[in-house]
DNA sequence: CTGAAAGCGCTTACAG
DNA sequence: CTGAAAGCGCTTACAG
């Protein structure tokens, strides 16, 4: 009975006999404010519970120019650092009395922009993305038109946004600099081709820890894979970087995902970690602290990460209530295990 | 100006001089079938193209009652399983011309619902629900309508649906079988509370299992954790089955989240595993071959559920053009690796 | 306080 | 082949 017995207004306007304004004023609250009697008021919300009667909202999306709706597009809906995201983007948005629409972009710019088409068309209040950061004009045409949105996890360095990232940069130098305390010397770094801002930060993290400790920049020690064909990359770069005895004797990986592929590629070689090479991981996988050995992380703050934005979002949709900073840049735990030995 | 510049039917219409009609006809790709001048289909083809024209899909499932859109309701899109099954569908109808709308019920009957009704008001044209059982009602009624839905991963047994599954209770017999086969005869079950038709398949698997080993059903050994609260619970459920010196030589956990935190609690117990106690998962972790031991795991088919869900979905709702079996129960498999000993 | 009316942007018989 | 018109279900000035 969910879809055919549905009721519309002018069913309840007329069993009711009452003007339609009167019940949609009703329904959305704004009985008050237009002297509605209290005994009109109570009489409609009643037959409207009753009857189980929700508004058409494509008809109220149409009429009103909006949705009540947000949209987050991310790179992959399957990668467990996104669909974290997701979730507490949902759980947040939801609170806050909007809906999300998700979808991946699959780290293709192109389909990134038909994505932010499809969810204006879709009459969208506000976005939230995990940009490519290859799409500079579509963000440019949102901030021109001022559209809400804000930027999570990737920015556009060169255009000024609302957005909320990790602190990359430090994140990357803290574990590096992990590895020298722990007085490891030749450090690999299996990295992504550079391309995302965040990638490019976790490089210089890296290179600026090498460079307080007095330790020259080796680039063959600096691995970087494109992101389609990262599962054969990597085991090309881990052959390079173990070619010569002793060439390394750590490894940083830049993504959980590098990690996993990484790791398992070791394990086939027989390469002992932490005992030959130590390996420490940015971001990390629910199961890191169970592998062998427990691996030592740059954990992100994904849950405030996820808030934020969606605070900010909807604050600047509903015509910035709140003096929110719109641009924030969060800090990263290292969680220290096993996988680079101890002092 | 993605927003601002939009162009409308009205305007493509007017200055082309051509009636609403038509452009909407050909932009439908009914222009053959209305018999309009391949002149003026082109004419209007590449205005549209040109001023990146794209229909307000409000406007559009408004008009029609329809959306292209289907809904999918999973428990919960942080959890791996699930957010793949996101991953997959999204990909599968995006390729058959969908849009996926997700929302997470987070287990309870009464979001669920809400989520159902708020789904049809949204009109999408489809629903693929991984349900918390609970609300026979409304998939009764969804039947009723004859409105198109398939579930997934979870059916209601008393109810004649769409649906596709994977055989839980071969999965667990099997996964049994192999800690039988190898020696071992007090296995443990660290589960769910009953409710969830899978997880009692899954119970009754183990059971088969032990059965045609002769072996007795004992019921201290089956230890069912509340789905909320399984993390606190799991401390004591281990605690239980290792009260008395070799209580158990093996566990059976029937999620991968409760292997997770068994495993992390066997650890922390400094339990041998597999030497002392041998573990088996049902479902897993994309860290679970290189966890310490590697867990032996019944892996779900969760490429061909999402596909198949999403094929029999959208071949009934665009009418049953293909002859395609509406329930089906897909195999697992099981991945043997080291977290039991071997033979 | 109320009701008739226009409008959101599209689709789709229908008459020509 | 084309165009005027009605309709999808709601919201919202506006006149009373």
């Amino acid at each position: 009975m969910l879809v055919m017995k549905k009721v519309f207004l002018k069913d309840i306007a007329k069993k009711l006999d009452v003007s339609k304004t009167a019940v949609s004023l009703v329904l959305n609250n704004k009985g008050d404010e237009n002297k509605i009697s209290q005994e009109t008021q109570k009489k409609i919300i009643d037959y409207a519970k009753k009857h189980n009667y929700v508004p058409n909202q494509l008809a109220r999306g149409l009429s009103r120019g909006k949705s009540e709706t947000i949209g987050l597009i991310i790179p992959n809906i399957s990668d467990t650092f996104y669909s974290k995201i997701a979730g507490y983007v949902e759980l947040k948005a939801k609170n806050l009395g909007y809906t999300v629409l998700f979808s991946s972009s699959n780290e293709d710019p192109k389909k990134e922009a038909e994505l932010i088409r499809s969810m204006l068309n879709r009459q969208v209040e506000g976005l939230i993305i995990a940009s490519t950061q290859q799409n500079l004009k579509e963000i440019e045409s949102l901030k021109e038109d001022k559209f809400p949105f804000v930027l999570i996890d990737r920015h556009y360095t060169d255009s000024e946004t609302n957005y909320v990232i990790v602190d990359n940069f430090n994140g990357s130098k803290t574990v590096t600099e992990h590895l020298l305390k722990l007085g490891r010397r030749k450090i690999g770094l299996i990295t992504l081709k550079p391309g995302l801002e965040a990638i490019k930060q976790r490089l210089l993290g890296y290179h600026s820890a090498l460079n307080d400790y007095n330790i020259e920049f080796n680039k063959n020690l600096v691995l970087e894979l494109s992101t389609e064909n990262y599962e054969d990359e990597i085991k090309m770069a881990i052959g390079e970087l173990l070619k010569f005895p002793n060439s390394v004797d750590s490894i940083v990986f830049s993504t959980h995902y590098l990690t996993s592929v990484g790791l398992r590629e070791l394990k086939r070689l027989n390469v002992k970690v932490p005992q030959e090479v130590a390996i420490v991981s940015f971001d990390e996988l629910s199961a890191f602290d169970l592998v062998d050995p427990p691996i030592t992380s740059v954990i992100q703050p994904v849950k405030d990460m996820s808030n934020i934005a969606v605070e900010i979002l909807i604050n600047e949709i509903e015509g910035m209530k709140e003096n929110i900073e719109n641009t924030r840049i969060l800090d990263s735990k290292l969680e220290i295990r096993k996988s680079c030995g101890t002092f």
